[in-house]
DNA sequence: TTGTAGGCGTTATCAT
DNA sequence: ATGATAACGCCTACAA
């Protein structure tokens, strides 16, 4: 790596004009083939690639657009899991960038200190999609006044933004519906995630709705919390057991949740789903090896992150247009712990 | 999102210079406590932020690293696990990048636009982490005249480059070291990951090394190839049955393999371990659930990320140095599927 | 199809 | 502790 060459001694050793050399460079039209070819020859020969900094400067568009997460825990094992809801939405927005020759640039925002990192970023970037509990509303406010902002997963936030969520609450009331509808279950309970999560208060929000359309008692909160972990739902589970509890179906804000419930009515010596059945949401792999299989809701985490995207670039290009919400729809599979004893089965959430 | 203002206007309403507010926005020193107040409030009130590519620009330096890694296969459930690995990789490098304030952009290379790809990003960042199997040799090569260059876990790549990878070598011969010398099995087989894969080579070189050291018969290639995937792991196995081959143990270039291995032998009634032993590598949490849970190693994928971005960081700063190679070692983790029958025991790997 | 030249918003150097 | 002012490397009218 000796000193970077700039576009001048790309033009000079061509024999041509640093505007010719932009020109190839940005793949636009207006030279010759011949001159063209003749450039990019040089700019290989040299090592030489155009410096996107002076790019984005000149151009007043950097080709980056940026995704803010928050991250979940320190380290260790319970976080790789749960995690894997952000990794699934970066490759989506990975890709949709990706596409349109665009890059994403990634932060995760470390309780507290998150402020300062999503303005660094908001100065690199084109626009932002920013995840649910990764930023305090006000923050999100203040940075939608320097760059175009998508906010993905947030319902609360909604509003005055560009939104991307998927059908939490449809997928949560069809989920109910079966164990209601099919299996006849009542005393169902649900177990809730962390605090300020949005995701785990739709899906509530969607059990509540499917209990009371079907006449039966509707809890006006989760009657535990697991804070989406294994660990979380294990504990939550043996409180129950512990108070002397037994509901028939225990609906979990998350599959994590649902795994750690399936180890706690073991430990219980209650079989699942013959005394409680159990339903996760998100459809992670661990779902389909544990036994029973688990009965969820699948999110297309993938396509969050790809629309995520799709939308901001929109709206980098016309800042007027109104705001668009995009809500994708959920699937509900079908597997053993709801007390299914037939094939899998997927069937498409409402909506 | 009026006209974003610039350095100029928070300049003037602040009563300073230009240079006084970049001081203030470096967080450098050499301005007042009073005067640093008074230059932060007017940009928070003017909602400006310093200008990544002006600051690029007049800096040399963009605060921005690369991490480009292979978008395996198209979409899709089987790509959604086999993509752990690059996620977590994904991880770290966020987290060491963040942590001394740089951000990180990611890409994923097609196969075929690779290239194209690989130099718009370069230009827009103080070095570049690839992973294996994202970009051929040449054009690793052809980068790292261009921006500093990490590569990571392909070994092949290594010479004339800084290097960081996990040890799969020493990993997979105390794997196969442990089936051999605790259980006493022979006739044991290595099932393959993908054609180039560098991390497959060297599970099964340790593999090899093992066979070699205990006397046993070494196969110069693998019986089998799954492709790194559940499918593929599953129709291998099938394939070897089919044709009437039952080893004694199955070793599988990795997880996700070893589940569909596990598949295969339960439709052909074979018992794990009792009939056949399987071992994976990579330690997903899938394996933990799955019965029997997966015998396997770990490799510190987290790990990987963050070292590899602080090599870079470290070459950033210091463009002169010899280069530098960093192994992490991994760690065996002992359930059943290798016919141990105990608890869950770890230990470490060799080095 | 190609060239000329001003400007993009910072940082860094040199003064003060 | 603060200012003035060249760079920084490219893009993009505007011309030719």
């Amino acid at each position: 790596m000796e000193e970077r060459s700039t576009i001048y001694e790309v033009a000079k050793r061509s024999g041509v004009s640093t505007a010719t050399v932009s020109r190839v460079m940005a793949e636009g039209k207006g030279f010759s083939a011949a001159t063209g070819e003749r450039v990019r020859a040089t700019a290989a020969q040299l090592g030489w690639v155009p410096s996107g900094p002076a790019r984005g400067l000149a151009s007043r568009r950097s080709g980056i657009v940026g995704l803010i997460f928050p991250d979940l825990g320190g380290s260790g094992k319970a976080e790789e899991e749960s995690a894997l809801y952000v990794d699934q939405v970066i490759r989506g927005a990975e890709r949709a960038a990706t596409s349109v020759g665009n890059a994403v640039l990634i932060a995760a925002t470390q309780s507290g200190s998150g402020r300062r990192l999503a303005f660094s970023v908001a100065g690199q970037v084109d626009g932002l999609v920013v995840l649910a509990r990764s930023l305090p509303d006000e923050e999100i406010a203040a940075l939608s006044k320097i760059v175009p902002v998508v906010v993905l997963a947030n319902l609360q936030t909604r509003r005055g933004h560009d939104y991307v969520g998927a059908d939490n609450r449809g997928g949560s009331r069809a989920l109910t519906a079966h164990l209601i509808g099919v299996h006849g279950y009542a005393d169902l309970i649900y177990l809730a995630g962390p605090e300020q999560s949005p995701d785990s208060d739709e899906r509530f929000a969607g059990f509540q709705d499917t209990l009371r359309h079907a006449g039966q008692r509707v809890p006006d909160r989760p009657e535990g919390t697991g804070g989406f972990t294994e660990a979380g739902g294990d504990q939550a589970v043996r409180a129950l057991i512990a108070r002397g509890r037994r509901p028939r179906a225990i609906v979990c804000g998350n599959d994590e949740m649902a795994l750690g419930a399936l180890t706690a009515l073991r430990a219980a010596r209650l079989r699942v789903p013959a005394d409680v059945a159990v339903t996760g949401f998100d459809d992670i792999s661990a779902g389909r090896h544990v036994r029973p299989a688990l009965t969820t809701v699948r999110q297309p985490m993938r396509d969050l992150g790809e629309r995520s995207v799709r939308l901001l670039l929109d709206r980098i290009a016309d800042a007027e247009a109104g705001h668009r919400s995009v809500v994708l729809p959920t699937e509900m599979i079908i597997r053993r712990s709801c007390g299914c004893a037939s094939r899998p089965m997927i069937s498409r959430g409402p909506r």
